[in-house]
DNA sequence: GCCTATAATGACACCGGTTACCAAAATCAA
DNA sequence: TTGATTTTGGTAACCGGTGTCATTATAGGC
């Protein structure tokens, strides 16, 4: 590995500015900036920090150095000095990539362009020493602050190590779960009584629902949903038209066919499901049943995974604006810091996409 | 914002070991360390580095008192030190979740109990800039090392701005674009050449292909693959039944559509597509034309994205392990670093999972 | 025009590690 | 036993910023 050139550590700037540098170009830090603006590194310590002590000209004529040089202060030297690193973490466990991916977008899309980094931290809530290993990563990293997207966000203790270990932090929840400075809101339950009242006005009586698994409050969230959507058109949910899935494929698939296997007269003509991942399951179990989608039954998912649109019929589904939670989360992380001020709780309320998954029950 | 306890820095760790802390712990620093065990910091400073220099019993009794005081050294500090920081930035444009995802526990994988941490950065190479930003964030991060998956990996003006850099970076990527040392091979060729055989041993000969766009490396290789695979069973691809498309479904539909419009005569049985997403939007063009899949139109994939087994029929297509290349990436980038070696190419091969989209063709 | 209150600025130690360099101790050869 | 050589440990300076507090400019009051 080629050694970083030895030269004078002080040297001026201009000196290796115009040299095209294969090596590494030694930076520049803020002493060369202080001797360039005849201040003291303090003072230009005190304009990047935007500190209001500071005269206008002197700032002016310091931002005048550092745009000319190209400063930009050493993030590790900060982190260390700070007792803080601008290292923003994501610790999540949800299993769509999707969802993953789109969350972190909307992360970066507020860090961009601003002196922080997301680091991606993926978990198994279940492992053992889960919650200790994520407070030694906090500690470890001094992160600046975490997001917890569902379902991380659901686990009280979490928050409270995060609490201790003095780790700002921001929970993506259906649910209220703290103090509304630290949550993201989604309004599930309001996506689920859209779902329900869409497949209503069709003219569905018959219409059941494959919920998530009860550890998750989503679940909850959108079930309770369901029945309001359901009772605003006059209906009740029949306890033989409810079936707890697992969120997965395969246990969309099983609780369709327990559905299916009921006799025409009880079969429900519409299902909606918890999630697209088993709404997909229900397109499964349809076809081998020899149902037709959307003819003998319709289906609505939630999440608008890619999947929905590409699958055939086009799924009926509900879609979160996760890149824009996101974006709001690390926003809220940020002023957390920057400003004590009150903040106002932060929701998003999901949309219904119709697509060709839904229609009128047929006649019978 | 609570103040740090101002109580005495050096004080005995022993004395607020006990103490359940609500406050952040005041850390155990390796001054902390070199007092208990009675050596210098630098002792200890060679301990926590393996260097060899130290002698064997000193190295336990230095490795004994950090075990018993849970001491950890400080990121930001041994990066100050350094000039070096322990992040590993992901720089990707790849616009598959699944991908991404997979990738990133890939690498995680590695890069557990480790001190290095992963950074990611999604990109457009195609905006105007990327690649001063992406120099400005390598050089910002000090960054460890980068990895980059296709297509960034075929950036070769990227690469060499990082090697400017001074910034280790291990290429993921179908072709040979570097020095073995920083790269990471998938034979796309070789999955495609299964998919070719699969088809023709099936007995079709009539075999069109979907290619990627040209500006991606991977398509050209697996059409190469694909050519090759035909030529193992004597056929030879019909300059009619190769169309381009953008990795894209939209654009699967609209190439199949034209290879349906064909005569019977000469349409393709069978259709190899350079993704998964674009075999989709074939599946959509041939139920639309009334075909049967996969009695009248074999289809074959490249991804094996979560879609690929929920789609009905279940989609044969073509594995590569994701999340085995990133782990394999991360381990070379820091090989590079501790070793100084030799690294022999490392290369995967991807693999066809036969599912229910292909069949013998209909007999006419 | 002088004195004090307040706003700007600077000096210096410090964050928690590392490297450079030197001193002390241990080992060895003569 | 002594001197040369190898280990090993210690000290000081440094990485590039920030905090504290003293000091110096500026402004306002009389």
């Amino acid at each position: 590995m080629a050694k970083a050139p030895k030269s004078t550590p002080g040297m001026k700037t201009s000196t290796n500015a115009g040299a095209p540098a294969r090596a590494p170009r030694s930076r520049v830090t803020i002493n060369d900036i202080a001797r360039l603006a005849e201040v003291s590194k303090k003072t230009v310590s005190r304009v990047i920090n935007d500190s209001p002590l500071v005269r206008e000209d002197t700032r002016e004529k310091v931002k005048a150095v550092i745009a000319e040089h190209g400063f930009a202060p050493d993030p590790q030297a900060r982190a260390l000095a700070f007792r803080r690193s601008f290292l923003i973490g994501l610790i999540y466990d949800n299993p769509s990539p999707q969802y993953v991916v789109n969350m972190q977008r909307g992360i970066l899309d507020t860090l961009e362009d601003t002196s922080y980094q997301l680091v991606v931290r993926p978990c198994d809530r279940a492992a053992p020493g889960f919650h200790a290993k994520i407070r030694e990563f906090v500690e470890q990293q001094k992160l600046f602050g975490v997001i917890l997207p569902p379902s991380v966000s659901e686990d009280d203790q979490l928050a409270e190590i995060l609490e201790e270990a003095g780790c700002p932090y921001v929970r993506i929840a259906s649910v209220a779960l703290d103090e509304p400075r630290n949550l993201i809101r989604t309004h599930d339950s309001d996506g689920a009584r859209q779902a329900a009242r869409h497949l209503a006005r069709l003219g569905h009586t018959r219409i059941a629902h494959i919920r998530g698994p009860s550890s998750f409050r989503s679940s909850h969230e959108r079930l309770a949903g369901f029945r309001q959507g359901l009772a605003d058109f006059g209906i009740e949910l029949d306890g033989g038209l409810l079936l707890e899935g697992g969120y997965t494929f395969d246990s969309g698939v099983a609780c369709a066919e327990k559905f299916l296997a009921m006799p025409p007269a009880k079969r429900p003509t519409a299902v909606f499901c918890g999630n697209d991942e088993m709404a997909v399951g229900v397109y499964q179990a349809a076809r081998r049943a020899g149902l037709e989608v959307p003819g003998d039954l319709s289906i609505v998912g939630y999440d608008d995974t890619p999947m929905a649109s590409r699958i055939w019929p086009p799924l009926t589904t509900v879609r979160l604006p996760i890149r824009d939670m996101g974006k709001a989360a690390a926003e809220l992380l940020i002023l957390k810091f920057t400003q004590r001020g009150e903040t106002k709780p932060i929701a998003f309320t999901p949309e219904i996409v119709e697509r060709n998954s839904t229609a009128k029950p047929r006649k019978s």
